[in-house]
DNA sequence: TTTGGCACTCAGGCAAAGCGAGTGCTAAGT
DNA sequence: ACTTAGCACTCGCTTTGCCTGAGTGCCAAA
């Protein structure tokens, strides 16, 4: 456990999972000994194959096949092995591009970054929406559709519009409706939801009293209209790219992935789990803890407004994926889009 | 060509048809008369096949397979052999409680009637979102989130909401926003977006000499945010039974077939088709005019409000979809919305 | 420690054979 | 005239057996 691989061992590896990220095929000594400059014999590679299987890193799907990386094999290459490079400029401009048109908000730009996502990487992309709480309240106005129902529509600092009907109990009049508009767009801007909502409370405990009649129904729509978080919504796109992947031609397993892609909790859980991380994660195979997803792998980065962590986005797809160069789109995505939001409106 | 089927004929067409719906296997000579009530002996029954056969309602996958029906077989069964029956009252009961919630807006539900075709027909469900110009303008309003910048909220009669970022080239002031805000609404409440449009485009040519500076720049404000019109949405729900179909095994056109679920427009068009029909419409295989969805049927309905048609709504899945019981679900669904719709706000 | 040699393993491809479902045709029965 | 039993035939699917080739593990020599 405790001896640090060889050089000559690491080196190896590499070669190995590059190659089967190229290939999709086990990978033989004879194939590494020509392709990947490893100034050795093939007799040597296999030594030195059958150790890194003893040690966890490959395994050979039969006796007579090459080597395949293990999850820990992955998991060791892009922790260790994996040097990624800046994106080239020209790649740059490809995207930045894609955000050059006017009047984005920034639902539009959410669903552009995951077509981009998905089209530079070949895989599937995945924008979480910010949730409601990590929100930076702008304004908020009422709309009566009927006597008893209003619509409260609700801008976030960062243009998201929420909106939600509400049932009242008591017929609200417009002078009344524009004065609590008035009062609460007054005192709640660029707070963020999360104090909104405590603010809320304090008051609604504070006021228990009544006296104030109208402010009571303030607080108690506005608490209606912010109450229920969204359970997180993602954007997914390029699905496709999955039936392409000769790992998932069994249908059964694609059916599994396409149906947890529909459910989308377990695609929110895990975007979730890299919201506060700085720079890229990588989740390989059963690290989700989603069956559902065995041999699946994700690349999510946080991206930001002002105020720190909005959300996450990334790709997902095998764990064979070329790691290399989606780790970079994925990190400069994440930070244009933080870009983008932060400089958007102030 | 003249001659219409005899009974017979028609009989038996529908009894292969049926069959193969639920065993998605060519059907032979023996296994009708097993099960369907045919009280002839194979031998008949293989007479009349090949009768159906020439005529194009049959085809055989090779010589010594069963027969499996054609699209005109198919569309001879849809038109004339179906009866619908109507969806027992349990039933009726069960589709109706999903929509028992409170405070649902007309997205959630549309939704969630996406939800329930795919779940109640087992195969992938499709809801079409109203287009603008058929929606009925309820109320605008103009939140400056910078300013160059307006954010235009339009609420529908029916509870949609719709927002757009405008760049103004010059500031306007809350209260010429008020202004402005209390102008259309007072004007164009209750008309269509339509009329809207028209009313628009007359006042701006009618104002030419401009001498409104604040009305012109209302005009102009309304019109960037309902120039565009969005070019049509839909909701797709149960994308994954579509893996379950064995005609689809095949990889490539599952692939296309996916491909063209996410790009959406094919459905888009496919469900325009049937906006301005009454009851329930069949889109047969090639009747869809794209490759693409070769070996896929729908079957739509149109929703309306009080004004008119909406939208359309309906199931996709392979030509081998069981009709009978699939047409009264998207039939009531249609009907469950529309009357959802017109109660809803008035 | 590296390397060539060698026996061994095993998936995949290919051909031959058997099976069986289903057909079309003909001739006999009603 | 229609129906049906019989029968020869077709052809896809599966099984079996064989072969090939890629790749391995191990041993002994360098």
């Amino acid at each position: 456990m405790a001896k640090p691989l060889t050089d000559r061992c690491q080196q190896i590896l590499e070669a190995i999972i590059e190659e089967y990220i190229a290939t999709a095929q086990p990978v033989g000594s004879k194939a590494l000994t020509q392709n990947h400059g490893i100034r050795l014999s093939p007799a040597s590679v296999r030594n030195v194959m059958a150790e890194l299987e003893d040690l966890g890193y490959l395994a050979s799907p039969h006796t007579s096949a090459g080597r395949i990386p293990t999850e820990k094999g992955y998991r060791f290459y892009v922790d260790t092995l994996l040097r990624v490079s800046d994106l080239d400029t020209r790649q740059k401009d490809q995207i930045e591009m894609k955000y050059r048109r006017q009047g984005l908000q920034m639902a539009d730009m959410l669903r552009e970054a995951s077509r981009t996502l998905s089209s530079f990487s070949q895989h599937t992309g995945l924008v979480m929406i910010p949730r409601l709480k990590v929100t930076v309240f702008r304004h908020i106005e009422f709309v009566k559709l009927s006597p008893r129902q209003v619509l409260v529509v609700f801008v976030t600092q960062s243009g998201m519009v929420q909106n939600k009907l509400v049932e009242v109990d008591e017929e609200l009049s417009p002078s009344e409706l524009e004065q609590i508009t008035n009062y609460l767009n007054r005192t709640m801007s660029g707070m963020s939801i999360q104090e909104v909502r405590a603010r809320i409370v304090a008051e609604m405990a504070k006021e228990k009293a009544l006296y104030d009649h109208l402010l009571r129904r303030a607080f108690a729509l506005s608490s209606a209209a912010l109450g229920d978080e969204t359970d997180g919504d993602v954007i997914i796109d390029g699905t496709s790219y999955f039936l392409e992947q000769p790992e998932f031609s069994d249908l059964r397993q694609m059916k599994n992935i396409v149906q947890a892609f529909e459910q989308k909790s377990m695609l929110v859980d895990l975007l979730d789990r890299g919201t506060d991380a700085v720079g890229v994660q990588v989740i390989i195979g059963s690290e989700t803890q989603y069956h559902e997803l065995s041999g699946c792998s994700l690349i999510t980065a946080a991206y930001s407004g002002k105020r720190g962590s909005l959300g996450t986005l990334g790709v997902i797809g095998p764990n064979r994926m070329p790691y290399s160069t989606i780790i970079p789109i994925v990190d400069y995505t994440a930070n244009l889009i933080s870009r983008l939001l932060d400089t958007e409106n102030d």
